[in-house]
DNA sequence: ACCTTCCTTTACGTGAACGTTAGCTTTTTG
DNA sequence: CAAAAAGCTAACGTTCACGTAAAGGAAGGT
């Protein structure tokens, strides 16, 4: 009973046009089965969706995320290709810790930012309580 | 005695072409001295360009760039602008935190696919120490 | 005097990631 | 059963972030 989606299914829930996932499909992304010209997606082209979107929001380009992807179905035969894959996966593990010290000094500074306007505002912390 | 810079000292130490800071120029997100036509960066310019570089690893747009880099020169005079600054600060900081999320994420998976590896390479971990 | 190096402007070219329009078929719904 | 909604292919358009000539000025070295 896996779960089966529609295009504009997956569309609605990861927040992005038709083209766009008929996009990923013509760049190899995606596979879906078709019935008749209906493009059919399964559990396997929702978890790839995922990642797709996880590596945008992580400014990788479409060929970037085709080789994180890829990380996830080689069948790990040759060992020389393993060691590459190893080289792959270090450099991306090098690539993010990089974004993790960038991310947490931008959000000190804004952290400092925000203080200061609060502060010129004349308001407590909690004024910006969940809406 | 600010520190000053050509556009070649500033295009080495950064690594992109000096295309690339012209261009950033022409989107005001730079704005050198003139010394006759040559462009002279101070201290600032300095500082403006490695706010660029990290914007840019984060996958911020060149105008969100400019967004982010404007915050730390606003003239805190407007209380609506106050507000609307705040809003923009806590939209970043949503952000920069969902990428938090993202890149644990991907770094836990790479991890463990870097354990199957070196396991079915039958190598050690501290076989990959420093070159 | 000549060459090399560094810098300049102007302007057309390019790849990535979709948007948009057109024209047509199929499915769903009042 | 007719109209609206959803799907399809094919192809041209667009924005961003630079790349890449082309053509030339000014300083420094030999």
């Amino acid at each position: 009973m896996g779960s089966i989606y529609s295009i504009t299914d997956l569309a609605r829930e990861f927040k992005v046009t038709t083209r766009t996932i008929r996009y990923y499909e013509d760049k190899n992304l995606l596979s879906p089965k078709r019935e008749g010209q209906r493009r059919i997606y399964g559990p396997r082209d929702h978890v790839r969706l995922r990642l797709i979107m996880r590596g945008k929001r992580l400014g990788f380009s479409i060929e970037e995320i085709q080789g994180l992807i890829n990380l996830y179905d080689v069948d790990a035969t040759e060992s020389s290709q393993l060691n590459k894959f190893l080289e792959m996966i270090r450099q991306r593990q090098q690539a993010l810790r990089q974004q993790q010290t960038d991310i947490s000094e931008t959000l000190s500074e804004l952290d400092k930012r925000e203080g200061e306007c609060m502060a010129l505002l004349g308001n407590t912390i909690d004024s910006g309580r969940r809406k």
